[in-house]
DNA sequence: GGCATTTGACCGAC
DNA sequence: GTCGGTCAAATGCC
């Protein structure tokens, strides 16, 4: 799926949990711009139809070809069946469905950036240039930049961070 | 012919 | 030895 930024595959692997291949792929401009992004795409054993995307490393080809500038970030909380920007502007989410992959959330407050993996049936969330992530037992705080940030290309974020609809 | 994808091989971590 | 990630030659498509 097309997430604005330019993908080459570069392999494919049969997981051994997993009844579905694994996929690669790295940035386009991994040797122009010397960019280290990557992403895993596997399909979700749970809902076939789901892809489970699950990206490395930061980009370095946003923004211009030399010194990119970040945008300032943004934390987006799943908690409690809600979901928050900027923690002050609450809205509800559609269909809520909080992740339920419990297993790969750290069960202290240690802060983590990577990977990012989040499956959201109805709307696909998709992450780039998180910054920062912050678990606990009933919540999960993402800090990303909100540029980079589509919800199933249904809602984004515009003027003021307010999540909208397209 | 050039570029993207496929796929087996290779390598490092455990 | 096994597993996951990457490499690189082979292949296909435009």
């Amino acid at each position: 799926m097309d997430d604005g930024h330019v993908w080459r595959k570069y392999g494919q692997k049969n997981i051994c949990a997993s009844k579905f291949p694994r996929s690669y792929f790295r940035c386009g401009h991994k040797y122009d711009r010397g960019c280290k992004a990557t992403r895993q795409v596997q399909r979700s054993e749970e809902d076939p139809s789901m892809f489970v995307i699950t990206y490395m490393g930061q980009h370095a080809c946003v923004g211009g070809s030399t010194s990119p500038t970040p945008p300032s970030p943004c934390v987006i909380s799943f908690g409690s069946n809600t979901y928050t920007a900027n923690a002050a502007q609450e809205k509800p989410f559609p269909s809520p469905i909080p992740p339920s992959r419990d297993e790969e959330v750290p069960n202290d407050s240690t802060p983590w950036t990577s990977p990012t993996e989040l499956i959201f049936p109805d709307f696909p969330v998709y992450f780039d240039s998180v910054s920062g992530c912050h678990a606990s037992a009933d919540s999960l705080n993402l800090e990303f930049n909100p540029e980079a940030l589509e919800f199933g290309g249904v809602f984004c974020f515009g003027q003021g961070e307010q999540l909208h609809q397209k």
